[in-house]
DNA sequence: TTGTAAGCGTTATCAC
DNA sequence: GTGATAACGCTTACAA
């Protein structure tokens, strides 16, 4: 009753003084077990009892108090998700997927922002060691190997989407970057396309790599040279700065497959404003992610769908699944990307993937 | 030694049995309080001792388990982000700030996603109860009154983020609609527009219907009537079908007011591709948000910057003074929008705001 | 400065 | 089915 505990209308108490459950096990007269189990889905309660039960913590406004519960059973039921400029578009997707079906599973997602490395992107990261988070789902991005490690050494299970980590324990997801840059070669070529270009960035991920060696590699099968050039970020001024430079060359390419959509749109747009090109008239282009920009009339590209909801739905699965004492079997999963037609290359609208 | 608490190489855990304080003070040969104490900022402990219990900690790779300290403090550490479609450009890039801020003031973030209201909402949210989160932030979109309520009622300090909650105790953040809408009218009609419209979306938000009015009576006060068209979401299909709408009428609109960017762009495509009209020769648009896209050269337009550094500045500042036991006397703030001039107003490019 | 002991709000175990 | 009681891992008087 001292300290602020007084409640006001019986629900609302101030002070940050929450209701617990010896309050409740005193107002519906039974034990504080008794409440507990109440609480406790599956339980072992007479339906009398849990009637009153309810019906007291209703009235006093109780919450069991996670915190405390989280120190008895092994589950926090914290997943926390580590990602690096969240707010590019198809990150922005897979964060929303993932925090809504996280909650739908009845976790709740914490979220760490890897944006810079120095030291708070650490002190952030243990934060959620802290908390014993449950889980970690890494998004493809800044963070290093060293956090990877980090999480694994305390216990929690991880998931890696589009990384490459070479750690063991981890669940991988990745998709099938080398199929879609064959796909887009092939699709240039039947458009008649012959001087091929391929616009990268200078931060060299794994799964952009892969990309590029795909795309050289299929070019060479028919015996064509690629113009390769990385520049910068993966956003859309490295696409528009990369435009000054392969348009600028006595040699324009007609085809250019960029590793993503937002280098894409930037490109688009030099060749376009800067050099007066068409396109699918005068060069065709190719994006990768399908990010909601490339649905817009302006730009209408031609890309290749990440598969977020497969993505999300294995993360989950494996997260799910993975909870008990059984060793971890699968250890990694190759999703597919879909490419979306639309107006970016030229001649017959025929999917082929 | 039993249950998996065999250390390998004398740092990594099995079986999800962490390291305790008690661990590290038996191998430091001291109390459990000290090992405490070390890791307590305001801490009373000899320069020895610390050295020695870091040392312990290092070696057995020791967390302070925050769930058990939440249980002691009155602060958890967590503050929740409230946000419905936060996939939405402005919307991800105010999660990102935030979270980036918030973990560098030693807080970290739970993510709210409210796109649905089918209970899952309400789940979630009542977990964040559970976890005793400090604060929320609710970010506009969705959510509703009675969720305000409910975090209020758990006793958290909340912040609204351009909403409306006629509640009392939050700290309120909006921005100056109207003035922005001012400007716009007066910048139309500068550029020699004289048929103005403005095109806002079905969902009739309170900071979107101070556009929309400003916008009518800055405009009335010149004498000049408004066509107003609401459709949809605030997405990109809404202004492309708006522009079905306001360009297929015999008296064409000159310039339009989008009550944000996305729909802007979607009502500039539309506009491009559906009638062949050119911008800003034809039409004049204005937007809001200025979202990264605004910027780029199929766009260029004009449009008025969300100050999120501002919004997010704010939001913790708020929540750091208000810490102790002091009423909150600030209860609300106006922030300043300005307007960020681009291509899409035909004429001298001479800001006002 | 340090250790001892008493909580914090749960859940799990065990008699009844 | 129910109620004591012992953890869980931490912080914080209080005493030394």
């Amino acid at each position: 009753m001292i300290e602020g505990r007084a409640l006001i209308g019986g629900i609302r108490q101030l002070n940050k003084s929450f209701v617990s459950a010896d309050d409740v096990a005193k107002r519906a007269g039974v034990s504080r077990s008794a409440v507990s189990r109440t609480f406790t889905p599956g339980a072992s309660v007479s339906d009398e009892t849990r009637q009153r039960v309810m019906a007291a913590a209703q009235a006093l406004g109780y919450h069991v108090n996670q915190l405390a519960r989280g120190l008895m059973r092994s589950e926090s039921g914290i997943v926390c998700l580590v990602v690096s400029e969240m707010d590019t578009p198809y990150r922005a997707r897979l964060v929303r997927a993932l925090t809504h079906e996280l909650q739908r599973a009845g976790k709740i997602s914490m979220l760490i922002n890897t944006d810079r490395s120095d030291g708070s992107v650490d002190a952030a990261l243990r934060q959620t060691l802290h908390y014993r988070a449950d889980a970690s789902i890494l998004l493809s991005g800044l963070p290093d190997k060293a956090i990877t490690k980090l999480c694994l050494d305390s216990g929690q299970r991880i998931v890696l989407i589009n990384r490459d980590d070479e750690i063991d324990g981890p669940f991988r997801i990745n998709l099938d970057d080398g199929h879609a840059a064959r796909v887009t070669v092939s699709a240039f070529l039947r458009a008649g396309c012959r001087h091929l270009a391929l616009a990268n960035s200078a931060v060299g991920t794994p799964s952009l790599m892969a990309r590029e060696r795909g795309f050289v590699a299929a070019a060479a099968e028919f015996g064509l040279d690629v113009t390769v050039v990385r520049h910068g970020n993966t956003v859309y001024e490295s696409g528009r700065k990369i435009a000054q430079t392969l348009f600028a060359e006595p040699k324009q390419p007609d085809a250019v497959f960029c590793v993503n959509d937002l280098m894409a749109f930037g490109l688009m747009d030099g060749a376009r404003h800067d050099f007066g090109l068409r396109i699918p008239e005068d060069v065709c282009v190719v994006g990768f992610d399908d990010i909601e920009q490339a649905a817009w009339a302006s730009y209408a590209l031609t890309t290749f769908s990440q598969p977020v909801d497969e993505i999300v739905k294995n993360s989950i699965a494996w997260l799910a699944n993975h909870g008990g004492e059984s060793q971890p079997e699968v250890r990694s999963i190759n999703l597919h990307a879909p490419m979306i037609w639309r107006k970016s290359i030229r001649g017959m609208q025929r999917p082929i993937s």
